[in-house]
Formats: structure tokens, sequence, C-alpha cells
DNA sequence: CCAGAGGTTCGATACAATACGAACCATGCA
DNA sequence: TGCATGGTTCGTATTGTATCGAACCTCTGG
């Protein structure tokens, strides 16, 4: 069962819903850039430069969430974005690093 | 520019496109059940049990052949689909391998 | 030559995804 | 307390995707 911020547990991350998260422009450029920073790294929502509207881009952010990809981090007025690193990798080993560049 | 049956060439095959063809249930397992596969193997397009109908089936390899996943080779009068293992982990190394089992 | 099997294409339908603005809820700061 | 900032939620329009049946093409085997 997720959590109230709707995280969903380790063992609850399912590979179809990560791979249709990642299966978007926007979403997968976030991932991308988050695989970057170092483990661990936290950023703004706002600090990627999407090319939408702010209530699209909460909903990026919410599927990113849910498909477990992303661990979203209450920091008073704003939120910051966190790559689940570990998580995805010990689930799908291997998956972060095959998407973490685009080709050309 | 992709040949005449639709296959991308090799510096024509998008991430993205890879990631929207196995975020379905269905063209996952199709390849999933490749991964399994001897690499080369070829296998019948009705092979692989899919509870759809025909045009559906027709669709689904379609989108898998498009984005560059499978190469579809003419027997004349039926049609193997076969994985492009080698284009696939050229260009997106790891990408097939973290994606080949589905845990749990 | 004709019937059947395997695939594709087309049109229709139903459902999901993306996108936006407006309204709303917090937090933080003057 | 008032107000700006950052996010979420809601309603909606638009677009894309999955699905099916029907029609059609092509090859194979009587």
């Amino acid at each position: 069962m997720p959590d109230a911020e709707g995280h969903p547990a380790l063992d609850e991350i399912q590979l179809v819903s990560v791979l249709a998260a990642l299966a978007d422009p926007l979403r997968l450029e976030v991932v991308q850039k988050l695989m970057v920073e170092a483990d661990g790294a936290e950023r703004h929502c706002t600090s990627f430069g999407l090319p939408v509207s702010k209530s699209t881009r909460s909903h990026h952010f919410k599927v990113l969430r849910e498909a477990g990809l992303i661990k979203q981090v209450d920091r008073g007025n704003s939120r910051m974005a966190q790559l689940r690193r570990s998580d995805i990798e010990s689930r799908f080993p291997g998956l972060l690093d095959a998407v973490a560049t685009t080709p050309d």
C-alpha cells in the first residue's frame, strides 16, 4: 500500500508502471537530470525548466511519484524531488543506467 | 529512414519509443518471452498466446517493429518475430536485461 | 483453381493521457 | 495580518491508444 503521499513501497513498484512513467519525454528528461546528480540529491520541481504550466508539471511529478521513481519531500513552502535510485536499482538492476542518457 | 517493412535503422531507434513500446503489458510479455530464447531465435506471432483478436495482435507487433525492438521476417505464409537484441544492446546497453524479467 | 490460414488495413468505439486555467490550500515573510 | 509563492485539485478540451469486426491480400495445399 502506498503511503500518504502516494509513494509505493519497494515491492509494490511495478515494471510496467515504471516504463510507462519513463515513456514520456518530459518525465524521462527529469529522471535523466536526476541521474546526473549525486545519489540522494534533491532538486526543486521547478528547477527542471519543463515547458508546461504548473498544473501539468504537478501531474507529471505525480506520475513519477506513484510509479516509484521519485520521492517528494516537503521542505516547508516548496517540495523537492529525489530519485529513488537504490530502490529502483534493487528491483530492476541496470534499468536506470540504461535510460540515463539518450544517444545522439 | 525506416525500411519498407517499417524497421528503423540502428541510429533511428529512439529511447522514448522503445520505452513506450515496452510500457504495455502484452508487448512487454512478448519481449520477455523473446529474451528467454536464444539470440536470433524466431517465433510465430501467434505463438505468444496473446488474449486479443488478430487485428489487435497485428497492431502490437507493428508498435514493436516500428520502435525497433523486433524484426519481422516473412516466411512464406506466416511471419516470424525476432528480437533485435544486439541492436538494442548497442544503443541502450543493459536495457533489455533490465526488463527481461518481472520480479514477483 | 479454389478454400483456408496468417496478416494487414480500415473504420468505429471506448478509454486513457496530456494539457490548460481557475480555484484552492498551505507556508513563509514583510 | 496580509500577501506572494509553490503545489495540488478540479473541470474540460484535445489527443492518443487499445480494441474489435469486416474486408482484403497473399501464400499454401488439396
